[in-house]
DNA sequence: GGTGACGGCGCG
DNA sequence: AAAGCGCGCCGTCACC
């Protein structure tokens, strides 16, 4: 259910600063242009405006970029530029989410969405007409909107998200001594991966460290070379290359699992999960690089990406038959969303408790791993709050 | 008026 | 932008 008055409030609030940001940015050139042309705004920025492009990279059609991480890279050299990202984040909020969201409510301010079950390539469902898997969340402007959404009197929201589940099952499927300790100990995962890779003691790990480890952690999921690890870590490519090797030195079960994976691929053309879900990989054996070295990452990240995915489906039908168990209707417990590794709930209050317990419970013990699966949950009046 | 490529960006 | 996985949607622009 939506508060269409917050988002009536909201778009205004919104229109107002655009507005203002448009005025600014238009006195500052000199002249009024399309702010919403990367075409016009990349000519603006590097001919009009004469902002140094050195470190700039240019789009595909032979344009200086203007995307955030370019923005961000030359935001010192003009005042502009940090009043161009700001527009950017603000007219995203508006155009995708508070002005579509406003239109989709139906009569009892409710907005539906569309999964769609057959629409990915791992497993995932999708969420269409409107996207409800992708409702900022981290900016200010974000939780405002997410204020909007809101449970129906007497009831909560609640939400359910399995903590680290990919990594668990990266640790669990490639059978890593090490990872799997870890995860059974109920350690921060990320403090434990950068205390093997800086080879320091857990206590001696900084938040810089972590940060890095979590980095490493996460592109380990989705294949990623030495090359994206030193970008987004701020590294040069050589000590990026480094950490990685690091990295498989403390975790030798994971580089063996993917050299597995992949090798398997090549013979037979597909990956497969721990359920039985299979990914066919055209390019798996092309002998264009480029196209084979991305089929070899859609092989190492689709039996994580896709049991994850599978984990979460038997559990949504094990809670609805929890739900038929105890005879809640929906007039008590209703299940709203999957957002990939979490599951939202609006719940009448006077069985939230029990509720949250069992459901809990459900979803911890809906796939055996060698580690065991965590789940935890909030619940709010509205998205916010969550 | 409709379609698709593109650049861009929101989420897990 | 991408040698970092998986999605859907926005506005612009070129084209039919």
């Amino acid at each position: 259910r939506v508060d269409l008055s917050i988002l009536e409030k909201v778009g205004k609030e919104l229109s107002k600063e655009i507005a203002a940001l448009e005025k600014t940015i238009y006195r500052e050139v000199g002249r009024p242009l399309n702010l919403n042309s990367p075409k016009q705004l990349s000519e603006v920025l590097y001919e009009k405006l004469k902002i140094d492009p050195a470190g700039v990279p240019r789009t595909k059609t032979g344009l200086r970029s203007t995307d955030a991480e370019s923005l961000s890279l030359i935001q010192s050299r003009h005042s502009i530029v940090p009043l161009i990202l700001n527009y950017r984040e603000l007219f995203k909020i508006k155009s995708t989410y508070v002005e579509p969201l406003r239109a989709l409510a139906d009569k009892n301010s409710r907005v539906h969405t569309t999964f769609l079950q057959t629409g990915t390539a791992t497993g995932r469902l999708s969420s269409q007409n409107p996207n409800l898997q992708n409702i900022p969340i981290m900016s200010e402007w974000g939780k405002k909107l997410r204020r909007a959404f809101i449970a129906e009197k007497n009831y909560s929201l609640v939400s359910f998200d399995y903590s680290q589940i990919e990594l668990r099952i990266l640790a669990s499927v490639a059978g890593d001594p090490k990872m799997i300790e870890a995860f059974n100990q109920d350690l921060d995962i990320h403090v434990l991966t950068a205390a093997n890779v800086y080879n320091v003691d857990i206590q001696k790990v900084t938040p810089e460290m972590r940060r890095l480890a979590k980095t490493l952690n996460f592109g380990v999921i989705y294949g990623m070379g030495p090359e994206a690890f030193a970008r987004s870590s701020g590294l040069s490519r050589e000590e990026a290359q480094t950490f990685i090797a690091e990295y498989f030195r403390d975790f030798r079960e994971i580089k063996r699992w993917q050299e597995k994976i992949i090798g398997q691929a090549r013979q037979t053309g597909y990956v497969e999960n721990l359920n039985g879900r299979r990914r066919l990989l055209e390019n798996i054996n092309s002998s264009n690089r480029r196209l084979a070295a991305g089929a070899e990452r859609m092989a190492i990240n689709m039996p994580i990406q896709g049991l994850a995915a599978d984990i979460i489906k038997i559990a949504m039908i094990r809670v609805a038959e929890l739900f038929q168990k105890e005879k809640w209707r929906l007039s008590k417990a209703r299940m709203l969303l999957s957002i990939h590794d979490e599951l939202l709930f609006e719940i009448a209050d006077d069985i939230l408790k029990k509720a949250m317990s069992l459901i809990q419970k459900e979803m911890e013990s809906t796939f055996p791993l060698k580690v065991f699966l965590k789940v935890e949950s909030t619940y709010g009046k509205n998205w916010a709050e969550l």
